[in-house]
DNA sequence: AGCACGCCGACT
DNA sequence: GTCGGCGTGCTC
């Protein structure tokens, strides 16, 4: 009945193999990994509890291995192992220890090597990985994945795969024996030929020249018993870490309302980490695990407080503040309030009690100038996570940031991972950027990460937005973040006035360029004053909407209310269908509200808009702004620089000339259109509007001149334009928060989306189809209230990367239940569910596409 | 007989 | 995510 497994012969154990031994890499990393982590003792448990590198279903859970008597006290959790599984190696994370195997003593294999000195993730960020899970239904692995800095990566993000095939004879044999394979063993055949042809002595990789061959891996055996070929694993390296540091830099003072805030900031920022907070109390730090199995005197990381006394190995030194009140504050100031300065000084306050803080900006926001400002008060303690990094420096800066010697992190969306130490605060700026949310599996939100992650190592997180999303300011008007606002601008300076341009008189009067006659006007006076435009203009939805010349009006969908998209069909035949459920229809031939005969397909593109400025203002130097002219590199620093320079007089550009922090103001911003961003089809869409029309106003003004500001639209008198025209974020907060509660969308009620892929249409319709019916049934069962199941439709985007695409989409008042019934419906499929067919889960899906 | 392929379960 | 084992059905 044993199965035991020599590891020695025929397994071909190439001398190329060695990975890193327990030696590698010793000195220099040991001091710097001491001082990160610090509260890490060494473990003597001689059992390691070890995940696997595999993104499976089945071997999503904890694995138990043998620590191998040279890495005894040494381990701990988060170190990055190599061990055997089946008949081959993998690379796995540690995440705990126990006393006593799960599995009978004679199954148990011991660990084959330390991959990096360093314990390569922080016990918190282990916990914050199983809180991940829960929270986005991905694989304990995928979250871990997620969290590791790039070169560490396991799999295919290595430098070269695990196994390699190289001719044992020379290439002249190989193709006769080719030759006489060809007919009873084309595979065989097929293989030697393109290793022969390959030419290199080395060979190639398993998997690259299974694929080349289109053959499978019994065929490389063959030829291997055969002895025509050698199969050989090779393994990648981890290289070394990086040096030490010093402070640099004076604050400015701050204004009355900065003071005021920063009086409520500071208490919070000095309890930080400590434990000491008044609000302590006995709430354990992750949410227990669901189905957390494992025998229970095992010890991982996060070990619930007030377990058995904390065996070597555990997690985060008392989860902070023994599970504490968060400390999450919202910052509201609008454009200019100096929510900057606020955030610069958390972060001293922090690094004045030796923790660390991280800063997350959108990746758009992550230029030379904000780097600056970081660097102008922290000096070089300041670490930078750009993926505009080589992998070499990216993980250079990691080892900085995971020994210490960088306390301050400042990056976009995956810099919520960073290991830092002792974390005492998160700082989420723009928190309403869509930019957080990741749209690959895991489909996290750095935002809610960063709320998670602060409230298990105990740190504060400050969000800041000039116009929060209405998801955060729910959650600050219910109490769960501090509310502190910050309405004025630093000097005083007004905002700048908005003016609405009625685009259905512009139709009646029959005029029908793309400017309407008043932006026209006040472009040609600016102009004229030697003054510089800034025309804006929604980025081009991936659909277009029909859209009623006369009234303004747009089709919805009667279940979702989001806006129907318009398709001709392949057949020439014309529909508006809906991007979130199954509806769609035949388009009206005339305007359903005002029986008008001009209801057609809107969109405008940046090029008509620079064709139709270089007709009307012949003489004006005109510059184009938009992805296709930034993709070439340095390009967007050279227009901002000539702009500057006052060398172009009309700037025409999408979201980008709203978001950069460090375009100079100009006296007049026209918007050529608000229709594209009112009518995506999207439950967000109020709010997104809102949001870029105040970010593409706070471009206007300059110098005493606070600047102008027109935007076009066929619905002047919609409550959110109406809105923007006033600056009045409160009243969009109202608006769409009424809407949403009216439709159960967030935050008053959750939503999850399911895509179902595979290479045939017809199983993915069925699968997708069996999914929402099992969906429905598991919502029912569980009594979930306010569940609902759209019918499985195609997905917008019904190809993809050579897959059918099914989406199906749950919703219901209570997250946590939903997941669970989500889970519970996944898990009944997955008997009888076809192999080549793939559901991706999306929780909390900003994109429907 | 030898080979290819598809389907399943196991991996500590 | 891969591997080996097994059953099926094909070709020399
Ligand atoms: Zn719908
Ligand atoms: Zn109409």
């Amino acid at each position: 009945m044993t199965r035991k497994r020599p590891a020695g012969p025929g397994g071909g154990e190439a001398p190329g193999t060695a990975v890193d031994g327990p030696e590698a890499g010793g000195a220099p990393v040991r001091d710097g990994g001491e001082a990160a982590a610090p509260a890490q003792p060494p473990c003597r448990d001689p059992v390691a509890e070890v995940v696997v590198d595999i993104a499976a279903q089945d071997v999503d859970r904890v694995f138990h291995f043998l620590v191998p008597p040279e890495l005894a006290g040494r381990l701990q959790v988060g170190h990055r192992v190599t061990v055997p599984f089946g008949p081959r190696r993998v690379e796995g994370t540690v995440v705990g220890f126990a006393p006593v195997p799960e599995v009978p003593p004679e199954r148990l294999r011991p660990i084959l090597a330390l991959r990096d000195p360093i314990p390569v993730l922080t016990p918190a960020l282990i916990d914050l990985a199983r809180w991940m899970e829960e929270r986005y239904l991905c694989l304990f692995v995928q979250a871990l994945r997620a969290m590791l800095p790039p070169g560490a990566r396991g799999d295919r993000v290595s430098p070269a795969p695990r196994r390699w095939v190289r001719l044992a004879v020379d290439p002249a044999e190989a193709r006769a024996r080719a030759r006489e394979l060809a007919g009873r063993a084309p595979r065989q055949a097929a293989v030697l030929e393109r290793l022969a042809r390959s030419g290199a002595a080395g060979g190639l990789p398993q998997a690259f020249l299974l694929q080349q061959a289109a053959a499978g891996p019994e065929v490389v055996k063959a030829l291997e018993r055969k002895g025509w070929v050698v199969v050989e694993e090779r393994l990648p390296v981890l290289d070394e870490p990086a040096a030490a540091a010093e402070p640099a830099g004076p604050p400015p003072p701050l204004t009355p309302e900065q003071a005021a805030v920063w009086r409520k900031l500071e208490p919070a920022l000095r309890a930080a980490g400590s434990g000491d907070d008044p609000g302590a109390g006995g709430t354990a730090p992750g949410r227990p695990q669901e189905g957390d199995q494992g025998s229970p005197a095992s010890t991982r990381a996060g070990e619930p407080a007030g377990a058995p006394p904390p065996r070597c190995g555990a997690g985060v030194p008392a989860p902070a503040g023994g599970g504490a009140a968060p400390q999450a504050f919202l910052v509201h100031g609008v454009t200019g309030s100096g929510k900057t300065e606020i955030y610069l000084r958390a972060i001293a306050a922090v690094l004045a009690r030796g923790q660390g803080a991280i800063c997350l900006v959108p990746e758009i926001a992550l230029t030379p100038q904000t780097v600056a400002r970081f660097r102008a008060r922290f000096g070089n303690r300041v670490a930078v996570l750009h993926s505009a990094m080589t992998p070499a420096q990216r993980l250079a800066t990691w080892r900085a940031i995971r020994t210490g010697t960088k306390p301050v992190v400042v990056g976009a969306r995956s810099a919520i991972f960073a290991p830092v130490p002792r974390l005492g605060l998160i700082v989420v700026d723009e928190e309403h950027e869509t930019s957080y949310k990741q749209e690959e599996t895991p489909r996290y939100h750095a935002r809610e990460v960063a709320l998670a992650r602060a409230r298990l190592e105990g740190a504060v997180v400050i969000l800041g937005s000039a116009t929060p999303s209405v998801e955060t300011y729910h959650r600050a008007l219910a109490g769960e973040l501090g509310l502190l606002e910050l309405s004025r601008r630093v000097g005083e300076r007004p905002l700048p006035a908005v003016e609405l341009v009625d685009m259905r008189e512009e139709f009646e009067a029959g005029h029908r360029s793309i400017f309407s006659r008043r932006l026209l006007e006040l472009m040609r006076q600016r102009l004229e004053a030697g003054q510089q435009v800034l025309l804006f203009l929604n980025r081009r939805g991936y659909h277009t909407v029909l859209l009623c010349r006369e009234c303004g009006f747009v089709l919805r969908c009667p279940h979702c209310d989001v806006s129907l998209t318009f398709h001709q069909l392949a057949s020439g035949r014309l529909v508006c269908r809906c991007h979130y459920c199954e509806h769609r229809q035949v388009p009206p031939a005339t305007c359903p509200r005002c029986g008008g005969v001009a209801l057609h397909p809107f969109g405008l593109g940046t090029q008509k808009v620079e064709e139709a400025a270089r007709q009307l203002f012949p003489g004006a130097r005109i510059q184009r702004m938009d992805a296709d002219v930034t993709a070439r590199r340095g390009a967007h620093e050279a227009i901002y620089r000539q702009f500057a320079a006052g060398r172009i007089d009309i700037l025409i550009g999408t979201q980008m000339i709203a978001k950069g922090w460090d375009v100079p103001g100009v006296t007049l911003v026209g918007v050529v259109s608000a229709d594209t961003a009112l009518h995506m089809p999207d439950f967000r869409r109020q709010e997104r509007t809102f949001q870029l029309l105040e970010q593409v106003a706070g471009r206007a003004g300059r110098g005493s001149d606070p600047g102008q500001v027109v935007i076009q639209t066929y619905s002047p008198d919609h409550p959110c334009l109406q809105a923007v025209a006033d600056h009045d974020y409160r009243a969009l907060f109202d608006l769409e928060s009424a809407a949403r509660r009216e439709l159960g969308f967030p935050p008053f009620g959750h939503l999850i989306r399911a895509v179902v892929a595979g290479a045939e249409r017809p199983p993915v319709e069925r699968a997708a189809a069996r999914l929402a019916a099992a969906w429905r049934a598991a919502l029912a069962e569980a009594g979930v209230e306010g569940g609902s199941v759209t019918p499985a439709a195609p997905a917008p985007i019904e190809r993809l990367r050579g897959r059918w695409r099914w989406h199906v989409l749950a919703r219901a008042a209570d997250g946590p239940a939903l997941r669970e019934a989500t889970r519970a419906a996944l898990a009944s499929l997955r008997p009888h569910w076809p192999r080549d067919v793939l559901v991706q889960v999306d929780v909390d899906p900003y994109s429907m596409l």
